[in-house]
RNA sequence: CGGGGCGUGGCGCAGCUUGGUAGCGCGGGUGCUUUGGGAGCACUAGGUCGCAGGUUCGAAUCCUGUCGCCCCGACCA
C-alpha cells in the first residue's frame, strides 16, 4: 500500500472521549472511529488488523476440523422464545436488541447464536455417525450493554468468532473442548498476545464447566485469582477459596451493645475496638423471576468478605423451578419501604423477622436466608440487634430460623485454595477475549435437536460452545503492547509488517530506491506500507510510530551509497543494510519476531 | 437506573460568572523559505455555539425542557 492513496488519519492531539490508552491510541491513530455509544466504523487499518487476527483463527480451527459458515443476526422471536431466552434477553437485562417487522412480528439483533445454529443442527443431523461436527463464524454481535465503555472493550456492536461443537456423547464433547482449548492457546499464541486461562461461571449462556482466556491488564474490567504456581485459576465469579482466619470472640455477653449511628462494618469496628471479622453484617436482595414473583433474600457473611452476586444468583436459581431474571440490592428508598416494615437499615441480624415483611406486599412473605460459609464457621459474632442503635453478640445455633449455608462470597488475593494448602492466590484485572463452554444438552433439549445414537434411540446432541471476541481482542493487545510513542502491535497482527520511508520524496535517487524495494517485499508477500507522501520526515516517523508497525525501512541519507536503515518499532535498535540485503535482512529479523 | 462532568469549525480548547452578534492552538488550502522526529513566515477557506422553547431591543452567555457523549457506582446495612 501507498500512504498517498491509502489515508492514514491520525490526529495530532488525544481525543476527549478516550480514557484509557488502548482506546485513545485506536482513535489518535486512525483505526476506529465513534459513530454512536459503543459503535465504531473499523477503518481500513482497522480490518486489516480485524482480518489478520481472523485468519489465524481460520487456520488453528480449520486445523482441528472446524467448519466456516455465516449465520444471520435478524432472529425471529420465536425461535428465542423456544430456547426460553427471549423473555429475559429483552424484558430481562434488555441486552437484545429487538424489533416488529411491518407484519408486527419480534425480531431480535443475534447477541449470540446458540438458537440458529442448533435448529440448524437438529435438522441435519440425524446420526450418531455425522458426528461429532463443529461449525464457526465470524460475524458481527449486537449487544445493548448497560453501559458500553473503552471503545471495542465493550461496544454494542462488536465482531465474534463464534463456534459450536456437536456430540453425540458427554465424553465426545469433554475431549473435543479440551482439544479447543489447545487451539484457543495456540491461537492467541500466534496472535503474539500472553493470556491466562481461569475457570469460569457460564452466565446466561449456561452449561457446565467453562473457561475464560485473559490478557492480563490493569484497565481490565475482569478479577482473576490465581497462584504463583498457576496451579489454580479463576474468574473471581467463579473462585472459591478458604478465607483467612478469623479473631475468635472470648465473652459471650447477651448485653445489647449501643452503636449510636454506626451503620457500617467500619464504623462499628472502629468505634468499639472490634475486629470485621467478628462481625456477621446481612445484606438484603430482591430476587425477580420470570413469573413475575419476588422473593425477598437475606444473606449474612462475615464482615470483612463481600457477597458474590454472580453465586448468589446461580444459588437462588437453581433452588427454584421457575427462573431468577434479576437480582437487585434492597436499598432503603421508597419501594422499599413500600414492602417492608420499620426496617433497621444499619442493625439488621440474621434472625431478622419475617413479619417485617407488609402483609399488603406483593413480596413473598418470609426471607430466604442465606449464611456463607464465612459466617457459618462463627462460634460467636457481632451483628445487627434489629434495633436501631444496637448491635449484639450472637450466634447461628440460638436462632430458630431457617439457613442455607452456601458460598455466596468473593474470593480475594490472600486466601488458601485448600484448607491445607499453603498456596494463597494473587489477584489481577483481566481482559476476557475468548470463552469456551461445555453446554450440555441445555439448547438441543429446548430446540428439540436429537440424534438415532448406536443403539438406535433418540437423544438429545451434546453440545458446546466456544466465543473469541475479535475486536476486543486487537485493542486488548495494544492494552499489553504500546509505549509513549503509540502502539507496538504483535507482528502477528500488525497492519502492516513493515513502513518503507523515504525521508524526501523529491530526491529521485530515494524515491527510484523506495520503489524498488517497495516492488521486492510486495513480490515476495511482504505486508508493506509505502509512505509516498510529500512531506517532512518527521511526520513520517510519528505516524509510523503511533500506527505500531513493527518494522521501518528508512531511505535517507545514504541512500547514495545503496544503505538503508532497518528500524525496530519496540527496540528502536537501527542497523545499516546495503540495498541488495535488505530483503534477506528483514526476512531473518521479521522471523525472530513471529517465533 | 443513580451520581458526576461535558456538548463552541476536522481535532484540542477559551469565551458564559457580569448578555452587545465568536476566538486561540493544531489540522486544511495557496505561495516562498526549510527538509532525519509532528518546521517558519505571509495570505486564505471553514462555525445551525447539540436541539427546542422562553426572557430581552439584543442570547454561545440568563431560564425551562430535551437529546447526545464521557466517567464513577451494582457491597450501603
Amino acid at each position: 500500500m501507498r500512504a498517498t492513496s491509502y489515508p492514514l488519519a491520525t490526529l495530532r492531539e488525544n481525543p476527549a472521549e478516550a480514557e484509557i490508552v488502548s482506546h485513545q491510541l485506536l482513535l489518535k491513530g486512525g483505526f476506529i472511529r465513534r459513530v454512536s455509544s459503543g459503535i465504531y466504523s473499523y477503518m481500513p487499518l482497522m480490518l486489516r488488523v480485524i482480518e489478520k487476527i481472523s485468519s489465524i483463527i481460520d487456520k488453528e480451527l480449520k486445523s482441528i476440523g472446524c467448519n466456516k459458515l455465516l449465520l444471520p443476526l435478524l432472529h425471529p422471536a420465536e425461535l428465542w422464545e423456544r430456547s426460553g431466552r427471549w423473555e429475559s434477553y429483552t424484558a430481562g437485562e434488555g441486552i437484545m436488541f429487538n424489533l416488529l417487522d411491518r407484519q408486527n412480528r419480534g425480531f431480535g439483533l443475534a447477541p449470540t447464536h446458540e438458537e440458529v445454529i442448533t435448529t440448524i443442527a437438529s435438522e441435519i443431523i440425524t446420526s450418531y455417525k455425522q458426528l461429532p461436527i463443529c461449525y464457526y463464524q465470524i460475524q458481527t454481535k449486537f449487544r445493548d450493554e448497560i453501559r458500553p465503555r473503552f471503545g471495542l472493550m465493550r461496544s454494542r456492536e462488536f465482531i465474534m468468532k463464534d463456534g459450536y461443537s456437536f456430540h453425540s456423547s458427554e465424553e465426545d464433547l469433554k475431549q473435543f473442548y479440551e482439544k479447543m482449548e489447545t487451539a484457543y492457546i495456540k491461537i492467541f499464541s500466534n496472535c503474539g498476545l500472553e493470556t491466562v486461562g481461569v475457570d469460569a461461571d457460564s452466565g446466561s449462556i449456561g452449561g457446565s464447566a467453562s473457561k475464560e482466556f485473559m490478557v492480563t491488564a490493569e484497565s481490565g474490567e475482569d478479577s482473576i485469582l490465581f497462584t504463583e504456581s498457576g496451579s489454580y485459576a479463576a474468574n473471581i465469579e467463579k473462585a472459591n477459596s478458604i478465607p483467612t482466619k478469623e479473631i475468635p470472640i472470648k465473652v459471650q455477653s447477651q448485653d445489647l451493645l449501643f452503636t449510636p449511628n454506626q451503620k457500617s462494618v467500619y464504623e462499628v469496628c472502629k468505634q468499639n475496638k472490634i475486629d470485621s471479622t467478628q462481625i456477621v453484617k446481612v445484606i438484603l436482595f430482591l430476587g425477580v423471576f420470570d413469573d413475575d414473583s419476588q422473593l425477598p433474600i437475606l444473606v449474612c457473611i462475615r464482615g470483612d468478605q463481600t457477597v458474590n452476586e454472580v453465586k448468589l444468583f446461580n444459588l437462588v436459581d437453581t433452588k427454584y423451578e421457575k427462573s431468577l431474571i434479576n437480582l437487585s440490592i434492597i436499598e432503603r428508598n421508597i419501594e422499599s419501604e413500600k414492602n417492608l416494615d420499620n426496617l433497621p437499615f444499619g442493625f439488621i441480624g440474621p434472625d431478622i423477622n419475617d413479619s417485617i415483611i407488609k402483609s399488603d406486599s406483593n413480596w413473598q412473605k418470609s426471607w430466604l436466608r442465606i449464611v456463607d460459609h464465612s459466617a457459618n464457621n462463627l462460634n460467636l459474632f457481632f451483628t445487627g440487634a434489629n434495633k436501631i442503635d444496637y448491635h449484639k453478640i450472637n450466634s447461628f445455633n440460638s436462632m430458630s430460623q431457617k439457613f442455607i449455608n452456601a458460598d455466596v462470597r468473593n474470593s480475594k488475593q490472600g486466601d488458601y485454595i485448600t484448607i491445607k494448602g499453603t498456596e494463597t492466590l494473587i489477584e489481577k484485572r483481566g481482559i476476557e477475549i475468548g470463552h469456551i463452554f461445555q453446554l450440555g444438552q441445555k439448547y438441543s433439549h429446548k430446540l428439540n435437536a436429537k440424534f438415532s445414537n448406536k443403539e438406535g434411540k433418540l437423544e438429545n446432541i451434546w453440545m458446546g460452545c466456544y466465543g473469541i471476541g475479535v475486536t476486543r481482542l486487537a485493542q486488548a493487545a495494544i492494552e499489553q503492547n504500546h509505549d509513549d510513542d503509540g502502539i507496538c502491535w504483535p507482528i502477528h497482527i500488525a497492519p502492516f509488517e513493515v513502513n518503507l520511508i523515504p525521508t524526501n520524496i523529491k530526491d529521485s535517487n530515494q524515491k527510484n530506491l523506495a520503489e524498488e524495494i517497495y516492488l521486492e517485499l510486495k513480490n515476495n508477500d511482504i505486508d508493506v506500507l509505502l509512505d509516498d507522501r510529500d512531506i517532512r520526515a518527521g511526520i513520517k516517523f510519528k505516524d509510523s510510530d503511533l500506527i505500531g508497525i513493527p518494522f521501518r525501512i528508512v531511505i535517507g541519507r545514504d541512500s547514495i551509497n545503496n544503505e538503508v536503515e532497518l528500524i525496530s518499532r519496540v527496540t528502536k535498535k537501527s542497523i545499516k543494510v546495503h540495498r541488495r540485503n535488505i530483503l534477506e535482512k528483514f526476512l531473518y529479523e521479521s522471523k525472530l519476531m513471529y517465533n
